[in-house]
DNA sequence: TTCGTAATTATCATATAGTGATAATTTGGC
DNA sequence: GCCAAATTATCACTATATGATAATTACGAA
């Protein structure tokens, strides 16, 4: 083990179905000695990545906090979301979570999020949480957006083995990228439809997808057109945004 | 420089005034050869924690707001403090803002918030910035809880030079220690006022202070009441959600 | 409070892995 | 398809992480 891998590999132990770790544990899980993961862990607490607590436990710290509030004011595509997600949903159609999410690593995450007042159903697209990316119109609607290499490798280290499964899959994605709009009905939780428009800047290598997540009823048929006006007007605006975060860059290196 | 350091203070240049670095300025500004530089923002890339951006640039990266979901489903703070700080500001007796904050280092830094709907006033505590530790009622409220050796190297490192300056604001901590309350006018943002309650756990080693934050105006000395009868029913609410927690872990430990 | 166990830190010889100057390669803008 | 800048690879040299062990500290139970 080696370079920052070390550090790495003992804060992805603390995930949400187990946030306490002692010393000894880690120890175990990452077969090395206790002095060594002692020395590792306090030099993670001095940092504020790690915190001691009750019963010589350890939980993630707040500097993770600090960081995720300088990644939010300075992330083009996040500072995006937090101008018009609300606005998205207050002019949404129906009621509904609206949702940001982007390509990270092998998987879809969202980035940001905002619901309309009354819609109170848990969804499976919380801010942080990665996501399966070969189900739900969010994720797909990022997928449609990759070629080649890229999406190969994408589609590679997902569960579609088998080349018919993954060919079938691709002719969907074309036909996604064509109409700019992703629908899925149950696919990600159940009783939920989402709607998914593509979200990109080419100069900041970010594709992402806005979504909306909302009950499927018999007005579906109804109310979707509507749905993707609202979404297709507010990805644009969030595209725009973006692009002027690039003109700024340019005008700084110059 | 060795171990995390190298790789922390690499991420500590990324800041909302400058989110943005080439390997080159990063090397200059640590006094590192640029080869160096580029296999550590290298591997800080590989884990999530850098991206790369457009011109050779990069920025903060995406598993920071992964590592922050975790954070906050597994905090037992932020967790209830995610729980009832709507509630808390839909029983607010005024319209304002409603902060839970914690002891940071030599900082006191907000980990969740909440607002009644109509208050768009700009504040200062915003989640995950860390704020200077002897301003503001916020603050007070989390100091009036120290004592001793770990009161004292806190305010050695704070803007309190001298011993009548510090003993003077150290006989203002007792009084609020005694009266379980803070307020203060527009120390923090001008026209606004602050009034906090202390929030601690001694198991969990949290120190902590829930706050409410309002528009200073003629009703104030009416409302004041109302507003800490509010909060120290939520802060009480808030420290048994986090002893539950300390009692969970030990039937775990059991 | 004292005791005793577990948790944490310190020590140090050894081996490993980071360093940094340089060269090779890739990338991206005209 | 060219050139300059960005990025990666190479490698001898050290600095530093390692891990077994010992020393110390913290903490819960009598």
């Amino acid at each position: 083990m080696a370079g920052f891998e070390r550090y790495y590999k003992i804060l992805r132990l603390f995930s949400e179905e187990k946030g306490l770790w002692t010393v000894a544990e880690i120890a175990k899980s990452l077969n090395k000695p206790t002095s060594t993961i002692y020395r590792n862990v306090r030099e993670l607490v001095a940092a504020g990545f790690l915190e001691s607590t009750v019963g010589s436990h350890f939980r993630l710290g707040s500097a993770i906090v600090e960081f995720d509030r300088t990644n939010s004011k300075t992330d083009p595509l996040i500072r995006s979301g937090l101008d018009y997600l609300e606005g998205c949903a207050a002019a949404s159609p129906v009621s509904c979570s609206i949702v940001l999410a982007r390509l990270y690593g092998n998987t879809v995450m969202c980035v940001a999020d905002a619901r309309t007042e009354k819609f109170n159903r848990v969804t499976s697209y919380e801010r942080g949480r990665p996501m399966p990316i070969t189900r739900g119109a969010t994720s797909r609607a990022i997928l449609a957006q990759l070629r080649g290499r890229r999406l190969n490798r994408v589609l590679q280290a997902s569960e579609l083995k088998g080349d018919t499964e993954q060919g079938q899959f691709i002719t969907e994605l074309k036909e996604i990228r064509s109409s700019r709009m992703s629908t899925t009905r149950g696919e990600v939780d159940p009783g939920l439809i989402g709607c998914a428009v593509p979200v990109t800047n080419k100069d900041l290598g970010i594709e992402a997808s806005l979504s909306c997540i909302f009950v499927d009823d018999d007005t579906v048929s109804k109310v979707t057109p509507k749905v993707f006006a609202n979404l297709w007007s507010f990805a644009k605006l969030i595209e725009n945004q973006m692009q002027s975060v690039v003109d700024e860059i340019a005008a700084t290196t110059h």
